[in-house]
RNA sequence: GGGGGCGUAGCUCAGUUGGUUAGAGCGCCGGCCUGUCACGCCGGAGGCCGCGGGUUCGAGUCCCGUCGCUCCCGCCA
């Protein structure tokens, strides 16, 4: 992954340090860089020279270096140097076997500092533990000398250039799109930029390159893709920036087979550059058998603890927790945990870990003889607990763990848990992979606290079956999504194409004919001039990166991230501005409300 | 908006039941050192204990507030 660049010779240097390598021995070398590590021996003087390609050994003899051995003396860390001198085999028992270019080394003859640093907040390389993020954010152009942010930059390149490889090869064409664009208050909060010429009127930076990829489309462009800058404003997380990168694709004529087609061959070509191997074809789930099988949308199937639904078998229960819930529409469904010999008060933890993720509550039940050692035992019969454990394949000694809740309750409750304690119970092997499509989604969900219906992607996904403005939940979508590792990296579908069902899906959001002229009108008359069947997907660039590089956080893969109030510890953004900016704007700052 | 964790030297952390002068490792500064590579040895400097208030004879430690970082829920079509 990090192959050496090519340089041409020029003022400083002609060669990478990481370049020094035994094919140079005999040679004049001039490397420049920073100052890594200084040994002063008082007489022999060694620097680790270190560029972004890695470091090489300077060896300042007081007899040969002459006035660079002067010099050496006063180098500190983070000095940038350019050193010259001939490159030599280093004697057997001075090779160092944890570096590149540690069978050689550069015999200074000469040597210039560039430029003087002063001490680092951090040490680029230290001992000193792992520098709270913070502080290396704010000093992020020294955190990214460190080798594991090369790491990432390059990763990040390299895994950009394979997409752009792949999709030139394939006919797709580049074709940027607008960063100041219209707000169309769907989904996430947009980020708005107001306009100066025309004072009261907002731009909005783009949530998704998503309306004028579909334009592209309509306009003949087929086959699209731009690696886009994204803008959501919304809280973060680990995962989650205000600003992101997007691989964005669109393609003409196509069905939802021949989306996904090219989209395995392209996942194939980039994550294999990771070293990640990708079955062809990627297998694919229904978005039902998800839920039912992991209590997400974005399953991991690389570990067990697989979620199943036991109602039937507790129709006629006495246990009033299961009997009512079922009762009321509700549903029971659980895992086998396995063999865990927990203690009392791990499984009395694991009942509130449930109950804060929304568990009314969590039945355990270890199995013995058959039966169950539980807090309910004694409420269920012999029958049902037989029946469950049947279902579930807990056999002697396994743990068994219950959620009774309305099904979407019950679904998320486990979802969650069961990820947790996957992870949590290590039962993810090292360099595991699973990759998944997650296929027939439904076109609408039902929003609770709104009281209305709400695109599960956008209102833009065609539905696979036609849409019955009666009945939207039944409706189908045209949509997939690409889950790796449990971490949704890519989602797309096939697009409506026509202005009718464009109409009818946005009445279904409740977004009546004329608001939608109003708001989609561009879209909704586009797609009256001759549009093409088409489709497409976006991948969350950041994430994939995130997970080759072996990362939790998407931060530790951006050059320049926010920290998650949305702030730049480097640059101080966001940041007030002076009232005149405001004026020209057209702006005012509401007062401070006293509290 | 809600919940959890954290905030002590430049960095990473320790700091007992509230007790006298707040420690360690790394880094930094000075000295010595010609084969080191996390060089070694000797010496030294360095603290608004996040900030504000309170309790107390006495607060890094207890209480209240506040700010910042972080993880999660909500939110993220």
């Amino acid at each position: 992954m990090s192959e050496i660049p090519p340089l041409r010779p020029n003022s400083y240097r002609d060669t990478w340090a990481g370049a020094v390598l035994p094919d140079r021995v005999d040679g004049e070398v001039r490397v420049a860089g920073w100052v890594h590590r200084r040994r002063d021996h008082g007489g022999l003087i060694f620097i680790d020279l270190r560029d972004r390609t890695g470091l090489v050994q300077l060896v300042f003899d007081p007899e040969k270096a002459g006035e660079a051995h002067e010099l050496a003396h006063k180098l500190r860390p983070e000095h940038v140097l350019s050193a010259s001198g001939p490159v030599v085999r280093r004697s057997e028992d001075t090779v160092n076997a944890d570096m590149p270019t540690g069978e050689v080394e550069i015999k200074v003859t000469g040597a210039e500092l560039i430029a003087a640093a002063e001490t680092p907040p951090f040490e680029i390389e230290g001992f000193s533990g792992e520098v709270t993020e913070e502080t290396r954010l704010r000093y992020r152009y020294l955190d990214l000398r460190r080798k594991p942010m090369q790491e990432a930059m390059m990763l990040r390149d390299r895994v950009k250039r394979e997409m752009r490889d792949f999709l030139c090869d394939e006919g797709f064409l580049q074709i940027e799109t607008p960063v100041l664009t219209r707000s169309t208050p769907e989904g996430a909060r947009d980020f708005l930029v107001p306009s100066r010429l025309q004072p009261g009127n907002f731009y909005a930076l783009p949530q998704s390159p998503q309306l004028f990829k579909q334009l592209l489309m309509i306009a003949g462009y087929e086959r699209y893709f731009q690696i886009a800058p994204c803008f959501r404003d919304e809280d973060l997380r680990a995962d989650r920036q205000p600003d992101f990168t997007q691989l964005d694709i669109e393609m003409s004529f196509v069905e939802l087979d021949d989306v996904i087609d090219v989209n395995e061959r392209l996942l194939k070509r980039v994550l294999g550059a990771g070293g990640v191997d990708v079955p062809s074809p990627i297998p694919r789930m229904p978005y039902d058998e998800a839920i039912a099988r992991f209590g997400t949308d974005r399953p991991d199937t690389r570990f067990g603890l697989e979620i199943s639904d036991v109602t039937d078998h507790l129709h006629e229960t006495e246990f009033k927790a299961f009997g009512g819930t079922i009762a009321d529409g509700g549903v029971v469904r659980g895992f086998n945990a396995g063999k865990r010999d927990s203690s009392r008060s791990e499984l009395d933890a694991l009942v509130a870990e449930a109950q804060e993720l929304g568990a009314k509550g969590l039945v355990w039940a270890v199995v013995e003889d058959g039966g169950w050692r539980s807090p309910i035992a004694k409420f269920l019969s012999a029958e049902e607990i037989t029946a469950i454990n049947l279902a579930l394949e807990a056999g002697e000694g396994d743990l068994v763990l219950l959620v009774a809740d309305k099904p979407e309750q019950a679904a998320a409750v486990l979802g969650t848990l069961r990820s947790r304690l996957g992870e949590r119970w290590g039962l993810i092997g090292e360099d595991e992979h699973s990759l998944v499509w997650i296929v027939d989604w439904p076109l609408f969900g039902w929003n609770e606290e709104e009281n209305r219906w709400d695109a599960l992607h956008h209102p833009f996904v065609a539905p696979a079956d036609g849409l019955d403005a009666e009945n939207p939940g039944a409706a189908r979508a045209l949509a997939y999504d690409v889950v790796w590792n449990g971490t949704e990296v890519g989602g797309g579908s096939i697009r409506i194409s026509d202005p009718e069902t464009q109409l009818k899906a946005l009445a279904v959001l409740g977004i009546g004919p004329e608001e939608a002229e109003n708001r989609f009108g561009f879209l909704l008359e586009a797609l009256r001039y001759g549009a093409p069947p088409h489709g497409g997907i976006a991948y969350g660039l950041d994430r994939i990166v995130a997970i080759l590089h072996g990362t939790e956080s998407i931060r530790d893969v951006i050059a320049f991230p926010k920290t998650a109030s949305g702030a730049d510890p480097l640059t101080g953004a966001p940041a007030p501005v002076d009232d005149e900016q405001l004026r020209e704007l057209g702006l005012a700052l509401r007062k401070k409300e006293k509290s």
